[in-house]
DNA sequence: TGAGAACTGGGTATAAATACCCACTCCAAA
DNA sequence: TTTGGAGTGGGTATTTATACCCAGTTCTCA
């Protein structure tokens, strides 16, 4: 399955696929398919398959969704980009949100674009990016031109979550108060609020119920609990 | 039905698809290309699509996406059932809500899947639908369950939200304050707080962190959005 | 036409959450 | 040994959230 290919006069671009939804995935699949000089050589359903694969198969670029279990596709990109500076890294998503956008971008993603974007030129995207340069989503070029007209003092590495915080977020994610968390962590209530308000400001988030869909999605909770 | 047509070695079964996301459609399209007995016959990117091409292909069955522009997808479900009483509909969607749920299935949807199924699942509830019986996520067959005991439902499940509920319900899982609701909904922070005493207090819930995980579980609202 | 429900808000009150301030202990790394 | 982070709380202040009270309008249905 993995071998190591010689550089041939047509130099097949090898794509790793990162996704949670299945129809997604083989939506990306046929696209790249439809293509003779395009190979899809993995597919992870995860932050946390993504990193390893990549490290694992080193493809030519890596088409990535922001918002997967596990480990989430900023902490996955993250992750990738710091073992190897030189990835190309698409990221695919449903959304244009700002919380996430220019994080991604700071942590190396060349590319972005939305869901909605058609089969062409989600590969004419895919060939930029394998060629090192970048390409954006009408939507999110926008953005970014104001950002930087306006520019927001964003963390691109947030700081992360002590033992205690992390504990603290869990029981934030099953809808416990902070009164309640204290009992069970058996420390005061006023700590409790203190961590809460530092997971908020690490994370960037509003409130508590933010908080919680932020650990679920982060698979760090589950519904079922 | 008619006559019995003499059973043929492989009836292909002739699928539509009504989706205006171009990449899922190419994820339907690939996995329905996986089944030698399956094939796609047309493709809709929005519902006056679904309608014209169902009433020219009569396809043996139609995968519909319910949020589509144009004509959404309940409104096609009913032109196409109107046009052809035969026609088996399988709507796939994102999310599980009564709004759309209870009048899609009245409209003549055979089957009504989430779109984080497996293609495995998907396959085998478009064998289903095409043999004239159902198939319905577990979200959603236990509200249907729910919705048909009418008499026990009264004790059981207790007062139904009213519409603004939900909608208000909808925006709490995705950690908006009450102000940000009301900006939302166009109405007073008092109307929201009222709205969020009296969702807590129908579904016996503590606040509105617990409120957004039931939003989730109930598969009202999803992490992606 | 009259009852009831949904939708909308005002008034009032309490509980909870959130934000900063500070300080102490413990423990590991420099 | 010194420094710094983690864990723990006290004090104080502000903002949200939650609970009940009431009442108007609109709409549907019997």
């Amino acid at each position: 399955m993995t071998h190591k290919t010689v550089p041939s006069p047509s130099p097949t671009l090898r794509i790793l696929i990162a996704d949670d939804h299945a129809i997604v995935r083989e939506g990306l699949e046929a696209v790249i398919a439809t293509q003779p000089d395009m190979a899809l050589v993995g597919t992870a359903v995860n932050g946390v398959e993504a990193v390893s694969l990549a490290a694992q198969l080193n493809p030519d670029m890596i088409l990535m969704d922001l918002m997967m279990p596990q480990l989430d596709g900023l902490a996955a990109i993250q992750q990738i980009t710091t073992a190897n500076p030189a990835a190309r890294i698409l990221v695919l998503t449903s959304f244009a949100d700002d919380e996430r956008l220019f994080p991604a971008i700071k942590a190396g993603a060349m590319g972005y674009l939305l869901k909605d974007t058609l089969p062409a030129d989600l590969l004419r995207a895919i060939r930029n990016v394998a060629q090192g340069e970048t390409s954006l989503h009408p939507t999110i070029a926008r953005r970014i031109i104001q950002e930087i007209q306006q520019p927001a003092a964003k963390t691109a590495v947030p700081d992360p979550l002590t033992a205690r915080e992390m504990e603290t977020l869990r029981l934030i994610a099953r809808g416990l108060t902070n009164r309640e968390i204290a009992a069970a962590l058996t420390i005061h209530p006023k700590t409790v609020a203190k961590y809460v308000s530092t997971i908020l400001q690490k994370r960037h988030l509003a409130n508590r119920t933010q908080a919680a869909l932020y650990a679920l999605r982060e698979g760090l909770a589950s519904l079922d609990e």
